[in-house]
RNA sequence: GCUGGCGUAGCUCAAUCGGUAGAGCAGCUGACUUGUAAUCAGCAGGUUGCGGGUUCAAUUCCUGUCGCCAGCUCCA
C-alpha cells in the first residue's frame, strides 16, 4: 500500500503506508529532517513521528516558523516540569505549562516548597542534562480511566481533575524518560533540540484562572532554538527596562507618586503637566474638527443618580462616596451621567443627531491595590471620553468615524495597535435584536477598516458589545486604550428620546468611546514608545539655549527671551560650566534642540542648533529657528 | 484582593558571621572662563519605610503593617 502526500508547493509524492512526516522530510533532505519538529496534516497540527495511513496534504513545521517555535517552547515547558519533578519529586505537583509569546511557563502546586529565583540555576542545569540525554518524546493514547488511574497513582491530583473534565474517551500522554504528562501535543521528536533556555521569573497564578481556586506557583521562562537568539532576546529585555516609563518619568521629571498623597494618584511635575496639556490641546482640536461638542460635568454627583444609572448596583465597590448636608454624593468613576443630563436638557430632533459630547473627564476608581502600575493603571485618571447619540440608521457611520479617528491618531504617534471585538456575554441585558444590530455594526465597521482583529466571544459588557484597541508597552504587555462600546441601558434608564420625521418619540442609540483612553495610561505608553525622546510638537522643552562662556551670556539671554516670546518652549543654561557639560545634561533630558552660542554666533547674530542625534544644523537667526520649530509642530513631527 | 520578592542619603548602589552606616551622582560653597555627552576642591546630607519582639548589641534575626516590583484575578 502506498499513500500520496501533497506538499505545500503542490508537488505530490508516493510513500509507503505508515510513513511519518519526519521520514518525508528526510526523503526531501537531511537538513530539513533535522529542523522538522512537527507537521500539519490536512491543516491539523500533529507530531512529526505519527504514521500517515492515508493520502494527505502535508506541511512540515520547522523551527524557523512561528508554529514550530510554539511546539518547541511547549516541549521546553515539559522539560522544565520534568526537571522540577526530578529535583523535588512528590513535594511538587504539575498542572499546566503552555507556550506563550516570547517563551513559556509552567504552573506548579506545592504545599511544602516555595520556588525562588535562587534555584533557577539548579533547575536550568537539570534541564540541560535531561535535554542532552536526547530522550525521544513519545506520544501515547490511553483511555480516560486508565489515565486517571495513572496520574492518581503518581499523586498528580490536578492532572486527574483535568482529565475528568475532558469530553474525550481517549486522552494523549507524552513521555520522555521517566516523565509523563497529559498533553494534547504536538511535541518535538526529542529533547535534544532544547539547548537555549532561561528561567526568568516566578509568580503566583490561580488554578484555572479563578481567584477562588488554589494559588499555584508559575515559573516563567523563555527558550530559543539557538543560543544566539536567546542572547538577543535577553539583551532586548534589558534595553526595554531602560524605556520603563516609571524610570524615565522620574529621570525626565515628568511625574511622581507619593505615599503621603495616596497610592495610585499621579502627581504631575512641570514638564509632565506640560506634556499632558499639549496632548489635551491636541485632543480638543481634533475633536472639534470632527464635529464633537466639548462639555464638562461635575466631579461629584448625587448618589441617587448613580442608582438610576445602575452604577450603584454594578460598580459601587470601585467608587468613592462622600456626604454633604446629609446628602450622599458619588465621585464619578465614569463621565456618562452628566452627558445624559445634557442630552435630556431639551427636546431633541432627529435633525440634531448625531450629537457627540466630548469631555476630558477626570474619574476616580478604587482599583485593587495589586493592579496599580505606574501611570498605566492608576486610581485617578482623565479620559478623552465622548458619548455619541444617534439614530439606529446612523450607527454604522458613527462607528466607522470613530475607528477612522483612532487610526488617524495612532498614525500621528506612530503606534501599532491591535483590535478586538467582544460579543454578548452570558449575563446581559437588552433584546436579541439590539445585540444583533450593534454587534453587526461593530463587526461591519471593523471589517471595513481592512485591518486584522480578534473576536473575543462573550467578553462584552453586560450592556452592549465593544471594540477594544490595545497598545503595547516596552515589555510587550498590552494595555487597552481606545474603546468603542454600544450601550442599551442608559438611554432607557434616562428615558432619552428624539422626535423623528414621523413626529413620534424614538430612543436614540448611544455609543461610549475613548480614543487615547486615559491620558495617564497613554502618556505612560507614549514615554516607552519614544523612550522619552518626544517629537518636537510634544517635547515639554523644545530647546535649551547655552552659552560657551560668560562673554555671550547677555546675547544668549536675549535669544532666550525672543524665543520664549515667540511661543517656543525653551530653557536657558547660562551657568559657568563647560559646553560639553551643558550638552550632556540637555542630551540626558532628551531635549530636541540645543542652541549653542559662542563668540561666532554672537558676532553673526545667529544660533547653532545641535540636535539629539548629535548633528548640527547650519547657523541661523533665532527667527529662522522659530519657523523651523513651528513647521515641525504643525506637521505633528 | 491573592502569591512571591524587595524597602539603606534627593537618585543609583555598598556594608563579611548580628558589633549602632559608606561611595558616586545630585545639592551647597569656593576656584577655574571653558566650542558639542561629566573641571577641581571642600562642606553638608541617614530615627536603615513604620511599629513591636529576640539579644549585652539589630540595616542584618522574628513578627505585624505600609509601600514598591513580577504575575494572577479584575480593568482605561
Amino acid at each position: 500500500m502506498a499513500v500520496q502526500i501533497e506538499l505545500p508547493d503542490g508537488q505530490k509524492k508516493e510513500f509507503p503506508d505508515g510513513v511519518t512526516p519526519l521520514e518525508v522530510a528526510r526523503a526531501i533532505g537531511e537538513k530539513l529532517a533535522r529542523e522538522t519538529v512537527a507537521a500539519r496534516v490536512n491543516g491539523k497540527l500533529i507530531d512529526a513521528t505519527v504514521p500517515l495511513a492515508e493520502d494527505a496534504r502535508l506541511e512540515l513545521v520547522t523551527l524557523s516558523s512561528p508554529m514550530g517555535l510554539d511546539v518547541f517552547r511547549h516541549s521546553a515547558a515539559h522539560l522544565m516540569a520534568h526537571a522540577v519533578k526530578d529535583l523535588y519529586g512528590d513535594e511538587v505537583q504539575v498542572t499546566i505549562g503552555p507556550s506563550i509569546e516570547n517563551g513559556f511557563y509552567y504552573d506548579f502546586y506545592s504545599e511544602k516548597h516555595i520556588f525562588t529565583p535562587e534555584e533557577f540555576d539548579k533547575i536550568e542545569k537539570r534541564m540541560a542534562e535531561l535535554a542532552a540525554a536526547d530522550m525521544p518524546i513519545q506520544r501515547e493514547v490511553v483511555g480516560r480511566d486508565e489515565a486517571i488511574e495513572l496520574f492518581r497513582s503518581m499523586g498528580e491530583e490536578f492532572k486527574v481533575e483535568l482529565i475528568r473534565d475532558l469530553p474525550d474517551e481517549q486522552v494523549s500522554l507524552y513521555r520522555q524518560g521517566d516523565f509523563v504528562d497529559l498533553c494534547r501535543g504536538p511535541h518535538l521528536p526529542s529533547t535534544r533540540f532544547l539547548k537555549a533556555f532561561k528561567l526568568t521569573s516566578v509568580a503566583g497564578a490561580y488554578w484555572r484562572g479563578n481567584e477562588k481556586n488554589a494559588m499555584l506557583q508559575r515559573i516563567y521562562a523563555t527558550a530559543f532554538p539557538d543560543k544566539k537568539d536567546l542572547k538577543v532576546y535577553l539583551n532586548r529585555l534589558e534595553e526595554a527596562k531602560k524605556r520603563d516609563h516609571r524610570k524615565l518619568g522620574k529621570e525626565l521629571e515628568l511625574f511622581s507618586f507619593s505615599e503621603e498623597a495616596g497610592v495610585g494618584l499621579p502627581i504631575w511635575h512641570p514638564k509632565g503637566a506640560l506634556l499632558r496639556t499639549l496632548l489635551e490641546d491636541f485632543e480638543r482640536k481634533e475633536h472639534l474638527r470632527r464635529g464633537y461638542d466639548i462639555v464638562l460635568g461635575p466631579q461629584i454627583l448625587r448618589t441617587e443618580l448613580w442608582m438610576k444609572s445602575g452604577h450603584y448596583n454594578n460598580y459601587r465597590e470601585n467608587m468613592y462616596f462622600t456626604e454633604i448636608d446629609e446628602q450622599g454624593y458619588g465621585i464619578k468613576p465614569m463621565n456618562c451621567l452628566a452627558h445624559m443630563l445634557i442630552y435630556r436638557s431639551k427636546m431633541r430632533s432627529y435633525r440634531d443627531l448625531p450629537l457627540r459630547f466630548f469631555e476630558l473627564g477626570t474619574v476616580h476608581r478604587h482599583e485593587k491595590s495589586g493592579v496599580l502600575h505606574g501611570l498605566l493603571r492608576v486610581r485617578e485618571f482623565t479620559q478623552d471620553d465622548a458619548h455619541i447619540f444617534c439614530t439606529p440608521e446612523q450607527l454604522n457611520d458613527e462607528i466607522l468615524g470613530v475607528l477612522q479617528f483612532v487610526r488617524d491618531v495612532m498614525g500621528i504617534f506612530g503606534f501599532e495597535y491591535e483590535m478586538e471585538i467582544s460579543t454578548r456575554p452570558e449575563k446581559s441585558i437588552g433584546s436579541d435584536a439590539d445585540w444583533e444590530r450593534a454587534t453587526q455594526a461593530l463587526l461591519g465597521a471593523l471589517e471595513a477598516t481592512g485591518q486584522p482583529f480578534e473576536i473575543n466571544a462573550g467578553d462584552g459588557a453586560f450592556y452592549g458589545p465593544k471594540i477594544d484597541v490595545k497598545l503595547k508597552d516596552a515589555l510587550d504587555r498590552r494595555w487597552q486604550c481606545a474603546t468603542i462600546q454600544c450601550d442599551f441601558t442608559l438611554p432607557d434608564r434616562f428615558d432619552l428620546t428624539y422626535v423623528g420625521k414621523d413626529g413620534e418619540k424614538h430612543r436614540p442609540v448611544m455609543l461610549h468611546r475613548v480614543i487615547l483612553g486615559a491620558i495617564e495610561r497613554f502618556v505612560g505608553v507614549l514615554i516607552e514608545h519614544f523612550e522619552g525622546r518626544f517629537p518636537v510638537w510634544l517635547a515639554p522643552v523644545q530647546a535649551v539655549v547655552m552659552n560657551v562662556t560668560d562673554n555671550q551670556a547677555e546675547y544668549a539671554g536675549k535669544v532666550f527671551d525672543s524665543l520664549r516670546q515667540s511661543g517656543i518652549r525653551v530653557e536657558k543654561d547660562l551657568r559657568n560650566e563647560k559646553l560639553s557639560f551643558k550638552i550632556r545634561e540637555a542630551q540626558q533630558a532628551k531635549v530636541p534642540f540645543m542652541l549653542v552660542i559662542g563668540d561666532q554666533e554672537m558676532a553673526a547674530g545667529t544660533v547653532t542648533a545641535r540636535m539629539r542625534d548629535g548633528k548640527n544644523l547650519p547657523p541661523m537667526s533665532s527667527g529662522d529657528f522659530c519657523s523651523l520649530v513651528r513647521r515641525e509642530c504643525e506637521a505633528y513631527k
